[in-house]
Formats: structure tokens, C-alpha cells, sequence
DNA sequence: TTGCAATTTTGAACATCGTTCATTTTCTTT
DNA sequence: AAAGAAAATGAACGATGTTCAAAATTGCAA
């Protein structure tokens, strides 16, 4: 009688699907613009459905920033196989800004956007995973760096700010870009500026 | 004959007023949690009245995103009296964090909320003229910077990018918090985190 | 196969939102 | 006082997120 498996199964494939098509709407017309009737036409399945399997739009919204993580994750992947701490940390930041001017959607979804912080409270959970996951990633390289006697003029017990300086340089850099801050604002290169900025940040960290 | 006068004086109080109760429910109830019908009841008008002083509730967000930047000047203004073109940096950006802290709604209309842009974009605005200015004095003061022998290691040429990199730090550090995104990311003191990161920052930009 | 309970799906209905515009009210001038 | 101009009104529209009683489907024992 493995009829409950399957029905399980069946379950978490609808669940699949309505994040599947909600992703694609989400980058085709952009997170506001998609409603829960886009969502449910596209999976010709009826509104009332997609309140079944997600309580409500902030969910699936947390849902799809979880997704964020996971691609994000595999960017970072490669970043494994370079020995040097110091080289690893600054292909990072690299590979942060690439993610967010490749996917700004998904970017604003996952560091931007209150939604899915909202429904992290609606369910009581006082940590974010996924951040948490990601930020100990960077704190970890930031300790190696010390370790191997970089940032001589910072210590141990300074890991923190020092990482956190590092993420909110990034962070800057391309949530000032996707919500279109930099613009009309004097400067020579705009396309560029972001880039640049990095490498000026990169200059100083050394 | 006086009268078209004193009429232009009682639409401009209107535009004020309307103005106003917005300014007041926003820090209230939070900007997306206001609508047009609450503005309009607050200033005891009805809601078409709200449509003639202004073209939709984009123009008001403008409009309060253009006030946020007078009271930045007002914060910055003190700065005139530090000669010393380092010192004054630091303090800029200290100011800059402060007046985040002090004003989160604010802010996050200033550099966050993509609706004042959006207005930018409707009117054929090509250039974001308060954004422009603030990030004009930054690059100004920059430029004293290099003038007095700091930023050894850079050059007139990369001010633009040295600029934009002072930006995305305080940026990124105050709109993280202002968004949620510092939380059960495993820190020793959160309150506290981003004036020390912003710390580290300046020890490194030294 | 049939009947019945459990499960799943449905979509009309609700409250609320931003926005419009024909109508009414108020004001100004002759 | 009348007429024309300007300002204010609020019902109505379309769209949104969300709910829930009803309908449709499924699973299983008789």
C-alpha cells in the first residue's frame, strides 16, 4: 500500500511546480507585478490551490529566497580549490557582485525585499539559516586571512565587524545598483563604477 | 487684486498639508501600510483632492523622498566647521549612519523604495539631482582628501570609484539592518555590530 | 462493483488598494 | 444676482491577496 508515499510525492511535485512558474514570472515580469492568479493560471491549477500548499504569498516569496541560496552556493563552489585565504576572500566578493548583476531579482529577493524577513516572523523563527550559512562561510575566510597574518592592524576578536565591513561593501555596491541609485550621479563610467569600487575596497583591504 | 496670490498660497498649504499627514503616517504605520484614503482622512479631504496636488502616490513618495534629503543637509551641516578634510570624512560617514539609525523610514525611501525612482522615470527625469548633490559632496571632500596627501595609494582618477566605495559601505551596512538582514547571524553584540564594522572601515582607509 | 468517508480542488465572494472622472460645490468677477 | 471658472467630491472601476463553503476526486472496505 505505498499509496500514501505516492500522494506525498504528488504533493511536494505540486509544490515544485507552483515555485517553478512563480520563479520564471518573477524574472519575466518582476515580484510585484506577478499575482497569485499568474501563478495558478500558469500551473493550470485554481487560486485556492496555491493557499493550500503555501500559507501565503510571503511564504512562497521565502520559499523562492531559499532558492536564492542554494545558486548562490554553487557559485561559491569553485572557491574550494583556492588554497590562498587571502585570494579566496576577494574571488568571493567577486563572485558576490557577478550573482547579483546575473540574477537582480533574485538578489533583491534574497537581501532586499521584507517579505520573506516577514514571514520568518510569522513563524516565530528568530535565525535566518540561510544568511547565517552564508555569513559564517565568509567569517571562516576572514579567520584563515588573520590566521596567515593579514589585516596585522585587526585581531581575532574582531572577525565579526570585520566581516560584516566586507559583506556591507558588497551589499552596498549592488543594492545601490539593482534599486537604481546609481544614476544620473556625476560619473564617468556607470557600467563600470561597480566593479571599480570593488577593486578600490580591494586595494585598501591589503 | 490679490486673490489668484492668496489662492497660489492655500494650494501650496494644501500640497503641505497632504504632505505632511503623509510624513506622519509613514513613520506611524510604515509607508506600504499607508494608503491614499488615510491621507486623505487625516487632512479631512476626500481622496480626489489627494489626485489634484498630486499625480499618484508615487509623486507623494518623491515628494517626502526630496524632504528626507533636506534633512540630511541639515544633519551634514555641521561638517562645514571641521577644517581638517579626513576628520570631516570620517564624520560624514558617521552622520550618514546616524541619520539611517535615527530616521529608518526615511532612509529607506531615500536609497531603498523603488517607487521615487519610478517617478524619476515617469516625468523623463534623467538625473537624480538630490542623490547627485549629496554624492557630490562626498566626492569633494574626497578630493580634499587626496589633496592633503591621504589615499597615498590612489589618484585624482579614482575618486568616482573611491567615492562609490565610502557610499556602498555605509550603505550596505545601514540597509542591511534596516532590512532585516542582521539577525541570528551568529553575532556577539548585533546593536553594535554596524558602528564597529563601520570602524573597521575607517582603520583601513587610512 | 458499489458506497462512503477522506482528501483535494474549486472559484465565487470579500475587503482593500490605487486611480478616475462626471457631478456638485465653492469661489470670483461682472 | 447671475454666470462662468476653479476646486472638491465620492461613487465606481479594475486589480490584488485571501478565505471558505461547496464540489469534485480519490482511497478503501464491503
Amino acid at each position: 500500500m505505498g499509496t500514501n508515499e505516492r500522494k506525498e510525492r504528488e504533493k511536494l511535485e505540486i509544490a515544485r511546480l507552483i515555485l517553478e512558474s512563480a520563479r520564471r514570472l518573477f524574472l519575466e515580469k518582476g515580484i510585484e507585478q506577478t499575482t497569485i492568479r499568474n501563478i495558478a493560471e500558469a500551473i493550470d491549477y485554481s487560486v485556492g490551490t496555491v493557499y493550500v500548499y503555501y500559507k501565503d504569498k510571503n511564504a512562497i516569496l521565502h520559499a523562492l529566497h531559499q532558492q536564492g541560496f542554494l545558486q548562490l552556493r554553487e557559485r561559491f563552489s569553485p572557491l574550494q580549490h583556492v588554497a590562498d585565504p587571502m585570494e579566496r576572500l576577494k574571488a568571493m566578493g567577486r563572485l558576490y557582485i557577478q550573482f547579483a548583476q546575473d540574477n537582480p531579482e533574485m538578489y533583491d529577493l534574497m537581501f532586499v525585499t521584507k517579505a520573506p524577513m516577514s514571514f520568518l516572523d510569522h513563524v516565530h523563527a528568530q535565525e535566518w539559516q540561510e544568511g547565517q550559512a552564508t555569513f559564517d562561510v565568509l567569517k571562516q575566510t576572514v579567520a584563515q586571512c588573520i590566521q596567515q597574518g593579514h589585516f596585522k592592524r585587526h585581531g581575532i576578536e574582531q572577525i565579526d565587524s570585520l566581516s560584516m565591513c566586507i559583506w556591507a561593501q558588497v551589499h552596498g555596491l549592488v543594492s545601490l545598483e539593482i534599486r537604481n541609485r546609481i544614476r544620473g550621479v556625476n560619473i564617468c563610467n556607470p557600467d563600470m563604477i561597480v566593479g571599480e569600487a570593488y577593486a578600490r575596497f580591494i586595494d585598501m583591504l591589503e
